[in-house]
DNA sequence: CTGAAAGCGCTAACAC
DNA sequence: GTGTTAGCGCTTTCAG
């Protein structure tokens, strides 16, 4: 019962080095089945000898392995030891052929791997291995004929669906219709209103982030964030305007600097502002403008939070836990948004497409830059274990 | 000729949905071949509608698609024809079916998307593409079960090779042997030297940093770094005394600080060490060890670099270039890693594996903290279109 | 130069 | 309960 595989004695490294000093017929009907090991090459077993070796036939084994249909527990078992024994592993690819189904997901990204897709990728991958499926990678850069090439591969690898992952909110150009399974778009947006987009909030972190101001008793709050021609700026922009609107306050266009993300363009216009001593509190559209802040006021020896509070954007932990002080932020759930936008592609898959847009609620990360206490269930849950930590 | 495909009149978004309703013995010959379109469920064509509208057999017709065998040009160019005609995939999973190879390899990563495995992936991805393979990602955390897990499904997936990856370059404990399939360790390495490792030359790294500060003109340097542990940081350490010593000049141990890679590590660091005023150059383990120097000198009134040099390690532009005055940092080239490792993994599948441990050299981004001219080719080359950028 | 036939590993419909 | 049979889409002999 436990009759070991064959074991050819034949050394050498892979199937490739096999197939070509292989003799035509005999080692052919083995092709895909070498493995390597120590004493050489080892063949894989098929199902075929699980069959065998258990005793039943082909079909029996497969349902036996699958836990389909009705047969004897002992049937059952003993399948199952024989393959545990043979240590037999079913080629997906030829069940994929019979059933239709890959489980194999796509993911393809137009920002390369920079700094949204990565913790997305974390979480869509979680979801996905419930449903014991796997991510395809592409890589499409900015290039549209890169993107085309890419669902033509995910194409004839008969993907089960995509996601798609972007550098910005802003709706882009529809893929082609008529792709062959259903499509996603997580963190970007498609313009197609039947096409399904999951993505953030911007309108909740932008109120998010005025409220926590407001709530440290800031009363005069500025805006420094990035171009005014980003989906996500414009979005913040109207939500911090709700939250003092709240309060009866305001955010006149005067008090917003649009500039670059980065850190040169906080540092720039904080020192700007900063000539104006009755600003108090400043909402920062990004963790590098806010650590570009933070550095101006401490250069211009203004104290953080007490003189004016910060808030940020993105809650890039590397960068606003090194801020001095500690930066608040918002977070946007990135990880979150991943395994939610999986699981609505899961069910897309299943025959249930959910089309529109959704919108994902940010939380609020509190750092001693704007150290208010949040009463509410919007404070940030540590659930993202795959934001780069210091 | 140009007889179009039939387009069955059943309006539906999925193939589930199509096969939940579906009667038995009809369209479960066509399980796998639909497609979504605005016109309702479309079948994709098999290489059998290509030989029947073509006009030739099957086996012509996967001579003709392949380029392969010898056949007359026009029954060639004919088949190509009708194939685009009839946006013809060939359905790569069948075709792995018979040829053995998947054209698919595995990324096992046991660092999440840090921060050293995204650069890699952009490398990996374009290597790849060259061969027509995709990259299957796994995320094993640090977890043994979840690793074995994958393994599993890679296994299962038959894929060709695996890349693995992970946070450090100290050899890891190797994968179980006997793997069906070759392997190849970038950025971390194998603990066995039959495994194929290719990672970076750190103590090549170390030597250029000290150089680059020597170059400057600094003569009394000091290193603050990560924790010694770190195989990378006792690699660097040998490196700069190399080049130190190429001077006549030492590193001693009570000049080196052992650390965390961190700002606020190199920030408490460079306080202490600046009550010596001697110092003039400082070699520092990362660039946010480098971030926090800088500001720690800034804060005690020490120009950069006119008093003390500062070179970084990592090129993390997103910080070296933000950091006041902009950081001199070494590059580990990771995009570049990435790329040779898929070309040795491919070399590897192909029948020709490279054993060992392989280290790639750095080169230098030089910027104003440093900014002694570089003469060589150590410098920076800008072929890291991945790092992520401001 | 082309095609018939066999087969890759697995699943599913239907008898027995 | 279990086995027989017929495929899935593609490649590869090998005979014509």
């Amino acid at each position: 019962m436990s009759m070991p595989l064959a074991s050819i004695a034949i050394r050498c490294r892979t199937r490739q080095a096999v197939g070509l000093r292989s003799p035509p017929r005999f080692l052919n009907s083995l092709r895909n089945r070498f493995f390597n090991s120590l004493e050489g090459v080892v063949v894989a077993a098929t199902i075929r000898d699980i069959a065998r070796v258990a005793g039943v036939s082909v079909a029996t084994a497969s349902k036996g392995l699958n836990g389909k249909g009705r047969m004897r527990p002992e049937t059952r078992q003993r399948i199952l030891d024989v393959a545990r024994q043979l240590d037999f592993r079913p080629n997906r690819n030829a069940s994929s052929l019979t059933t239709g189904r890959t489980y194999t997901v796509g993911l393809l990204t137009r920002d390369g791997y920079g700094r949204f897709t990565p913790p997305l990728l974390g979480g869509v991958e979680d979801a996905l291995t419930v449903d014991t499926a796997s991510l395809l990678l592409c890589d499409a850069r900015r290039d549209a004929v890169r993107e085309r090439h890419y669902l033509d591969v995910l194409a004839a690898r008969r993907v089960d669906g995509l996601i798609v992952t972007g550098r910005a909110t802003d709706p882009a150009p529809p893929l082609p219709r008529s792709l062959p399974f259903p499509v996603l778009h997580a963190y970007t947006t498609s313009s197609d209103p039947e096409d399904s987009s999951l993505t953030v909030d911007d309108e909740h972190g932008g109120w998010l982030a005025a409220r926590q101001l407001l709530r440290q008793g800031c009363r005069r709050i500025v805006h420094i964030t990035g171009p005014a021609s980003v989906l996500a700026v414009r979005e913040r922009i109207a939500g911090a305007r709700r939250a003092l609107a709240e309060e009866g306050l305001e955010l006149p266009d005067h008090l917003i600097t649009y500039g670059a993300f980065t850190e040169r363009a906080g540092f720039a216009a904080a020192q700007r502002l900063l000539t104006d001593r009755t600003v108090d509190g400043i909402f920062c559209g990004s963790d590098q403008i806010g650590r570009g802040v933070a550095d101006a006021l401490g250069a211009l020896g203004i104290r953080i939070p007490q003189d004016v509070a910060l808030v940020g954007f993105d809650n890039w932990t590397l960068l606003a836990a090194a801020t001095r002080p500690p930066l608040c932020s918002v977070d946007m759930n990135l990880y979150r948004l991943g395994r939610l936008a999986a699981e609505s592609l899961l069910r897309a898959i299943d025959g249930h497409p959910e089309p529109g847009v959704r919108r994902l609620p940010c939380s609020l990360a509190v750092r001693a830059s704007c150290p208010a206490p949040v009463t509410d269930s919007t404070a940030w849950q540590d659930d993202n274990p795959l934001v780069p930590d210091a």
